[in-house]
DNA sequence: CATGAATGAGCCTTCATTCAT
DNA sequence: AATGAATGAAGGCTCATTCAT
């Protein structure tokens, strides 16, 4: 039940496109750069020196910095995210849960565990999209439209057993969805700070399943 | 009831500080374009001619655009947050909701109606802490050490009314202000989206106070 | 047969030209600055402040930076040099020297001591004449006419009693202070170096006299 | 007995490193300029024009504009006087003098005539040792280290033949480089004025070997 | 294809100087 | 006379981008 990071999927993903390896260091050199010090903190002779090439061949094949954001950010929005959507729904397919709290736990242990692996990754994600909402939104849109279709089913089981209250699958999604990134988002932004994804897990599930109303 | 917005606070410190209209127009003009574009896309000269001022006038008393950033963020963090923090409580204990529920209500309203007042402000902040870690610490640490003390005694009776689960107060804030995290920052970030703050403020309380447990 | 030092001089000099006291410390500033760092790289409001005045009182009298520098530069050739010349001469005359040698002992010794006890603002001087070579040139041509006319009937004396060689008395000057330059301005410039002045003069004046020739 | 006058070493100096035909411009007019104005009032922009470049080119290779000062000044240091001073002893070891005073008028005769042909760029070389002593210490030192050994020899020579006196050998350089320095230091500086070597080097000579004592 | 010298617009900042109070 | 806020020209420097080799 393994996961593919984000770097493993990035890297894959622009072997595809037909790329010189020289370009291809370039890009890597641009993650890595933009995730460091933020995409208008970092010049493309930072990236020239990083990916050991020059000046010139960084605009060789992506023509503008902007550009080389674009490579960037796309492949993220249109592969990387709606492939690691993909597998994670295939997984639950594959090996179902008898309740939903099981269930529950599973999805949040996961996804944190992702997030914690691609931290730096995932910080520049975050700094592009407070600053250009348009990510954002597509994202959102893309993500709401594979997740709608592969989890209803599973979640309609769930609520004819009983185990889940009777809401529309987005407004649970939305919901669950808001408490991790509530959770997780300080943590990948003062990354020095670890997180016990066990025991956080333990605390968000306990939190989701029942809220805050007393115990027993 | 009502609570003081982020602008007028703002206004009246920069007022304390004793600062001339000129200085004062670039302090807002700078809040502006900072929020609008984000800090490295800002230069100084836009600054200065939104401000209707001279470039040098823009240097005059905050030294560096560093200086003029600071200048914004440093009530924020100093002032503003923990007045609003203080204001929150204080009206919370003067007038004392009887059930957890009400009061959750009242605080999760009055929160979001807060944000969503003062968009642009957050955003520029939202901007920074995403850039710069150690904003988003102290800030914690110093909202964290406030509420602790205020909020403790207010959990403690609904606690024992069996009304609230019996968490440490930390866990509890840190539930409550995750989901609205993760609700609010999509929308602050997005800021074409409006948002319906009542619905809103229902849909979240339901699933705070019971989870994702099925309502019998 | 003590002589005054160019800063009292200078303040002496002050006075007179009956200027307000805050007028008075600017000028003092703008001396002390330009000696310790430069013309060039003294700001207007690093002198208002070592002033304790504002930046506007600093140009009320003296109009520019430049007049500035010009009020402390001419001083210097008009009334200090000069009088610190004729003050030398007249020392010479009422207490004269029986043989040449004395009495180049002397004046040697006492330009050393001179310089030596005013190297901030010689230095300040030097580097005004490297960049303005008029400077120089009135100078020159001042303390030529003043000197020429003291010294030819000293030197008469010393020239028939057979003690100094039969040369026009411009050219044993320029010999002999040329010697003190070419000792001082480098002791001047690196003025972390002291300066023996006694062992110096012995050193000094062995040469003027008898130059490199074998002795005996 | 020719010696290669600053400008030219300098050209060497430059070709050696490699340098593109556009950036030694640059460093051509940097010289030019910083002679003729001074360091502070030279703008890059000046040089970028009197280059013929843009001024970013100015900064691609020299980084900083004191970048560009050193890249004039440490040729100086390093190589220029150095190896004329090596090409004097050279010289002077080839062709050596019988008496000490034909040495002495072809010593200084050739430092005149140097020094007069190449004043623009003494200039700027003293205008900067005014304002950085620590130029001056570390020239006066490795010229020090240089002479001593290659003149040592030199001297005993005369001093056994009676033709010298019998001081230190740095001594004796200290005394004639002084008259030197002094006579010709404001000669560099008020540039207009010409100065007849020869003449001047009868005089100086004169004087140096005989000092002031009447000549019988 | 790759290189890297060259470009020039634009940025942040400094500073002498002015002027209303 | 003194103040100090305001000015705006100019300066040093960066950087995305182009192009001849």
């Amino acid at each position: 039940m393994k996961h593919t990071d984000v770097e493993t999927l990035f890297a894959n993903n622009i072997k595809t496109t037909s790329l010189s390896p020289k370009q291809r260091k370039v890009l890597q050199a641009s993650l890595t750069l933009f995730a460091q010090k933020g995409y208008e903190n970092t010049s493309t002779l930072d990236i020239a020196h990083l990916a050991g090439v020059s000046e010139g061949t960084v605009f060789k094949h992506f023509k503008t910095k902007d550009g080389l954001l674009q490579a960037i950010l796309k492949p993220f929005i249109h592969d990387i995210f709606p492939r690691v959507a993909d597998e994670f729904l295939i997984t639950l397919h594959q090996s179902p849960f008898d309740d939903f709290d099981s269930f529950l736990r599973y999805a949040v242990h996961d996804r944190m565990v992702y997030a914690m692996d691609n931290r730096p990754e995932m910080k520049i994600f975050i700094q592009q999209m407070v600053k250009d909402p348009s990510i954002m939104t597509s994202l959102t849109k893309r993500l709401g439209k594979l997740l709608q279709g592969g989890v209803d089913t599973l979640f309609r089981d769930y609520k004819k057993k009983g185990q889940l209250v009777d809401w529309d699958s987005m407004r649970i999604i939305r919901m669950v969805s808001g408490v991790i990134v509530g959770y997780l988002i300080p943590n990948i932004i003062m990354s020095d700070t670890p997180l016990d994804v066990d025991k956080t897990t333990d605390e968000v599930c306990e939190f989701l399943m029942d809220g805050l109303r007393p115990r027993n």
